[in-house]
DNA sequence: ATAAGCACTTACCAAGTGGTAGGTTGAATG
DNA sequence: CATTCAACCTACCACTTGGTAAGTGCTTAT
């Protein structure tokens, strides 16, 4: 029993992953589709163009998050237990699934890498910062704090979370696999800390 | 009197914003020459190739964050102050000129952005981290820990640091530039309580 | 049977890419 | 005065890019 359209999902998977090692600009569609084994007209088949497969990458980024952060609301109580959740669960995958936090820095550090004519459609991960925000709010800490006091909490956490398994590839390159194995586990814990701490 | 090669550092100038913003496959040599005014042969008269220019750039980003480095180990006393003389200096130029730690946070994100034949020549910006990671376990917090401990550390205070300057654009468009503007503000006093929490 | 539509394909194109070849200018040097 | 050299320039090239046109084969609905 294929999923729906099976090419198109994996179409998807290969674009995130190489859109989130070399950038927009660094990827073409010839490349993304030679890896699936289709031909480059196949992914503008499905997607239309560039500018709407990069759309459609961030929104399955979205979606991803969201998912995993509406699971960890539903398994705490509190605030803080929902936000340790979702990190964990964020860190846990993006430690194995690298592109995951590279796409997501890119999102944040780029401005407008793909210029979409259109400036009225909705900024992506838009849907996703928000509540995660809004739980960030809620918090004991931050409970009377401005809104720009909790994004400044958001931004830390993410970073806090994507920056080493983003950068783990060129780090084993700088100071040896060794090293980035014992990182890794220090990632792990490190994070739960982090919400502890004032920031 | 004029510097030496104005043009050349006008083209290191240009190329270092657009690289920052853009990445390197989104940045094109006749786009920085056409900034700088002069043609796309005038910059390979001076750089000889793009991973040339590119390489460039980042030695050019290492030794500014080297003489940051150096300048504020000789401000403090204890490894504390100089960690917190050169982070509240990079945090202050960060927020001004956020190609800098948008340069940085894509440097340590991407792994092998422009390509080199050679593969025994150095890796951009080691000669920075490795001062800054020694600074780091000098620290009386991590006298006795690991290299790899001391690394995630250097890595949270790096992103501590860049993230929202690099950021900065995109989340105006978000949340507005009044929030921004905040965040700012709560950016330049945070990077201090960072270094003293437990991380 | 046939029409429709999906899931692709090959063939092609205009624009842009990094890079080369071969100048030209003007100042410094012998 | 002749030469050399840096600092550019115009013209061009091979190649890649995103995107279009026009099919082909296969399944489904009528």
């Amino acid at each position: 029993m294929p999923t729906l359209a099976p090419t198109r999902t994996r179409l998807l998977q290969v674009a995130s992953i190489r859109l989130a090692e070399r950038g927009y600009h660094g990827t073409s569609l010839a490349a993304v589709a030679e890896d699936v084994g289709v031909s480059k007209q196949a992914l503008l088949h499905y997607f239309g163009s560039k500018a709407l497969l990069y759309r459609a990458v961030l929104d399955q980024l979205g979606q991803d998050l969201l998912q995993m952060l509406f699971s960890a609301m539903q398994d705490g109580q509190s605030a803080e237990q929902q936000l340790d959740s979702f990190f964990a669960e964020l860190t846990a995958r993006a430690v194995q699934d690298p592109w995951l936090p590279s796409l997501l820095l890119r999102v944040l550090i780029e401005d407008r890498e793909a210029e979409s004519g259109d400036a009225a459609l909705p900024l992506p991960l838009q849907d996703f910062l928000e509540p995660l925000i809004a739980v960030i709010q809620a918090t004991e800490r931050l409970k009377g704090a401005s809104f720009a006091q909790a994004l400044a909490t958001a931004l830390h956490l993410l970073g806090g979370a994507c920056l080493f398994p983003a950068a783990q590839a060129g780090l084993a390159q700088r100071f040896g696999p060794v090293v980035v194995e014992q990182l890794r586990d220090i990632s792990l814990t490190q994070i739960q800390a982090l919400r502890a701490t004032r920031q």
